[in-house]
DNA sequence: GAAAGTAACTAACGCGCGTTAATCAAGAGG
DNA sequence: CCTCTTGATTAACGCGCGTTAGTTACTTTC
């Protein structure tokens, strides 16, 4: 056990005093260091291997230099999100350039305000983002409350908070109105997730609005909640065709969701987008992938990490950015899984 | 900007002394508390919204309460991992239980040491999981002499830390076994990743394994080195294709990876498993949805997750286990991916 | 009834660092 | 020669908490 190093022992190598060391090593500007007196506590510092206590440091600056990153939603969805690794990797990345670190933490629907006040008064983190919010999520007013820059991933209506999203409604009405232009009229949608996620029930009112300005009839029977993974776009999926109601194509809230979604039409002999054209949401990876690539609205999670970021930094800077929200931009990008209705395969 | 509440305050209000009150709210058995005392206590601190605050905690008890997940690759392969969200997942759900946190890293080759050095020198974390780690790591070393507990999500032959992995190689075999069953001969070897990554090497060797067992020879013109993502599996196949060599079958040693290599099997007319069987490595949830479903060697990161969060524990209590590794099963699942050679489809 | 406990609590130190106010040397100005 | 700056450095306090070594008051023991 070998005695952890100070900067006590630093400034004694280097023969100056601790409150020196701390200046130097901070590159505290406003008091003015002889150059080669910097250079020897450099030196002591990098000979005895010392790396200021993090604990410490965080106690004396009131900083902890770590913001969090809260998921608003269980383990087990957690697991089978193919989003998630884009968020993180984003985030990762800037944050490392900005010598920061990262907790990350996970709520389930309930318990969010406990969670949040722990995080927040137990002052472990700078700042949070928060993603995929609930609509129905308590915690958020408390949040509204606290001192703690937040920011969240996803868009809560009403809620002083700021925010960086993408615009689900719009992008998810340029989806439905591909296939309308495609000539379907009988549209069936798929969420994303239960409604309460915002994401979910945005995009769903975009999918109205679509049918809306088009003339077309909304019918609730075709519409169908899933939840994140693809078991739920399976399940769903049968549900949907053991209704009996009659449907040729599908826009699926969520890429992850429409492979089960694809799984279970396959299974019932249908073929893609011979008898039904399926329009996704994500832009995952393996949209280009599999067979048949997947007609999808893109969106870039790395972008919504970095923009989370920016607006997180300058709101621990003490910052008031001129708009609450940020929003990103997203395009459609049609592939083999969406077609004119009733052409066969050329 | 609300005066921060401590410990102090919740003393005042309760009457007693800071001593009191820490004792009473960590439940300290050494020294006996009244009831009615540790009951006041407690009112208190729920009245005042008391949260203790995490670096004071951490300075002076010298637990910061939180492990840390080393990911040894860089972001943009981070951003594209299927798996990683299972063995977040898995990890979140163990510590939330034990109230710990999660501060998660990255590191890039090259500039390993400095990470790791910064992250148990400044103590950061009480422990860490290193995942997917390199052979030639040079903070390997490092982290052999240093206090912290250390686990490691992957195996580095000859290493005197702890870890946590399947047996890779005897997996591949019973994988490419299974082909060879099937009565394929020319069996192509598509990496998960570049050999330097353990996992990697391991499985190749599997594949190797199994090839001399069974008298065939080992053509290392049939072997591919893949990196991670679907992209590199599907230019590592069109190079595969390109080569002129024949093969009835491929080992992918990733799921992931498969779905790119599906894709270029795809592009040049061949149909799987008529033309090619293909076998998979780690189970993702896509491997069952997709079309023909994924023969793969099953591994659960929730289970490997748990047991290096348990491992972990112990070598942070203190203790010692006795072995130095643990191994997980693993299991071939066979699906549609995977079929005797000339056999058309039924 | 003095010595020896025992239960219940507290004063005070230390964790390692950031930071303010103070100190000291050295030169500038008169 | 003495004051006044300026530049370079340091003593000392505080961040909020865990924890040891007491200190009380109240029993028990012979």
């Amino acid at each position: 056990m070998g005695k952890r190093i100070t900067s006590q022992d630093v400034a004694d190598l280097a023969g100056v005093s601790r409150t020196t060391v701390s200046f130097v090593l901070n590159n505290e500007q406003r008091f003015s260091i002889r150059p080669e007196t910097a250079e020897k506590v450099r030196a002591a510092a990098k000979q005895l291997g010392y790396y200021p206590n993090a604990s410490a440091r965080a106690l004396a600056s009131n900083q902890t230099k770590t913001i969090g990153l809260i998921i608003s939603r269980a383990p087990q969805y957690i697991a089978s999100d193919p989003f998630l690794p884009q968020i993180l990797g984003g985030l990762m990345e800037v944050l490392k350039q900005n010598r920061q670190g990262l907790l990350v933490e996970w709520v389930e629907p309930g318990q969010q305000l406990e969670t949040y006040l722990e995080l927040t008064r137990a002052h472990h983190i700078d700042g949070m983002i928060l993603m995929t919010p609930r609509l129905d999520d308590p915690g958020i007013k408390e949040l509204e409350e606290t001192e703690i820059p937040v920011v969240l991933m996803g868009y809560i209506p009403g809620s002083s908070l700021h925010s960086v999203d993408v615009d689900n409604l719009a992008a998810a009405e340029t989806a439905v109105n591909h296939l309308i232009e495609l000539g379907h009229s009988r549209i069936a949608c798929i969420t994303n997730a239960a409604l309460p996620y915002t994401s979910a029930s945005q995009r769903l009112e975009g999918y109205k609005s679509a049918l809306k300005k088009a003339n077309l009839d909304y019918d609730e029977n075709l519409v169908w909640e899933a939840d994140f993974d693809m078991q739920s776009g399976y399940h769903v999926t049968k549900e949907l065709l053991a209704s009996g109601r009659e449907f040729t194509a599908i826009f699926v809230a969520s890429d992850n969701v429409a492979l089960g979604v694809y799984s279970a039409l396959r299974e019932a002999g249908l073929k893609i987008p011979d008898d039904v054209s399926i329009v996704g949401f994500d832009d995952i990876p393996l949209a280009s992938f599999i067979s048949p690539t997947l007609s999808t609205v893109a969106l870039s999670g790395h972008d919504i990490s970095v923009e989370s970021y920016n607006l997180l930094t300058r709101l621990m800077r003490g910052e008031v950015p001129e708009s609450l929200s940020v929003t990103l931009p997203t395009h459609l990008i049609t592939r083999q899984s969406s077609r004119e209705i009733g052409r066969r395969a050329t």
